[in-house]
DNA sequence: ATCAAGCTGACATGAAGCTGACAGCTAGTC
DNA sequence: GACTAGCTGTCAGCTTCATGTCAGCTTGAT
């Protein structure tokens, strides 16, 4: 899943990056409100971590532009406000919840992972596909009770197939959701991640089809 | 769908034609304000993208004069100069849309995109037509909740003729909207491409009737 | 009946996609 | 530091599929 972290400071800019990469986002980290907004036009993003207290242009401002624009992406504001008038203020501009410095950090990642699942599975910690169970809080695949053995890239690719549900995902979207700006990687590496997992998920009667020119999707097997 | 691209800064015009040309436009490409304006005396286009700063004839003289004409083709002007006299000079022209330089290639194409619908369907992203569903925004057509499984020239020609509703479409509008001029197809590609589709769609309750002499129009099955 | 317009099955071509092999990289272990 | 195992991207050669052309047919107007 793709994040977006604005946050100006440095410490805790990066310290956020590293915990948010290796639990497999990837991430972009911008850190003033004038360039994340502009950013925002055009990139979407799973989930966006939002400091109140930017350069040029406000937390606030940059959320109530989003939202202005009909984009529906769940938006976690952080800030070193603790006063109820800001966080109503946040809420009511659209904001999807809210954490006080200091916070820890297993509590700010359980709430990233919760806005995804809400936006997505209804809230719900797990989601089933076929005989496939997909658990999101430890991103963890299942069938049955065997843990299937997946790969970071692979299991980063099913969340979003899975998610996706039995919705055609083109490949530039899933290079979008796999890589942040500074990886890029070809056309042909999304095609032999979906090649490696297409194998994995076979022997469990979930198919992953191919839409010729368009990209790929989630299916059932059929027997016959 | 039919793009004029009017540029003349060789290595983005090169880049943006490439770029939409992958999204499945029909791209043609001009450097100067004075062929551009004559070539849109005679050829329509769904959209133009016309850059300000061009030679022999400004792009603002282009827009006016398109304007003049009574074309109301969506136009999106590009340009280097930022200030917000020239936003409202063009937009009081009659452009639909502004971008200035440097900007985001997805960006450019998100805006291209909106402009289509936004003249074609009201804003709405989906059309209906029978027991279709056409939906603009990923070039997907569905009946009811299943995706027909069509090819890019299929789409493209479903498009053009669900957007021209119950319209009569001739044969040389269809070689128009499907290509560009370096790409040039006989009127015989185009039976082949309707005969496909017809086929396709007969299951859906949908025909495609052939007007001798005329073109083709869509319409919807008569039961008897 | 004649002829042009249109239809469609068959085929060739090239682009899109697949996958086994390989090599560079990372992390863990001693 | 050196060794190992596993991950992951690139490449090359292959397969699959979309699409234009052609040929021979059907349809419809006069």
């Amino acid at each position: 899943m793709r994040l977006l972290l604005v946050e100006d400071d440095l410490i805790l800019k990066d310290g956020l990056e590293r915990s948010f990469v290796k639990s497999g986002y990837a991430v972009d980290v911008i850190s003033d409100g004038e360039s994340a907004n502009k950013l925002l036009t055009y990139q979407e993003y799973d989930v966006i971590v939002l400091d109140l207290g930017l350069p040029k242009l406000s937390g606030f401002e940059v959320l109530k532009r989003l939202r202005s624009r009909g984009a529906n992406t769940p938006v976690l504001i952080l800030t070193a406000l603790e006063d109820t008038q800001n966080r109503v203020k946040g809420l009511d501009l659209g904001a999807d919840d809210y954490l006080t410095k200091p916070f820890e950090l297993a509590e700010l990642e359980a709430r990233v992972r919760a806005l995804i699942r809400r936006g997505v599975s209804g809230g719900s910690a797990k989601i089933g596909f076929g005989g496939l169970t997909f658990d999101t809080t430890n991103r963890q695949c299942m069938a049955g009770d065997i843990a299937l053995s997946l790969s970071a890239r692979e299991i980063a690719l099913l969340e979003l197939l899975i998610l996706k549900a039995a919705k055609v995902v083109s490949k530039t979207k899933i290079m979008e959701h796999l890589c942040s700006w500074d990886e890029e990687i070809s056309e042909n590496a999304v095609e032999v991640i979906v090649s490696r997992l297409r194998k994995k998920l076979l022997i469990f009667g979930v198919e992953i089809k191919t839409i010729r020119g368009l990209g790929y999707l989630l299916a059932k097997l059929e027997n016959n």
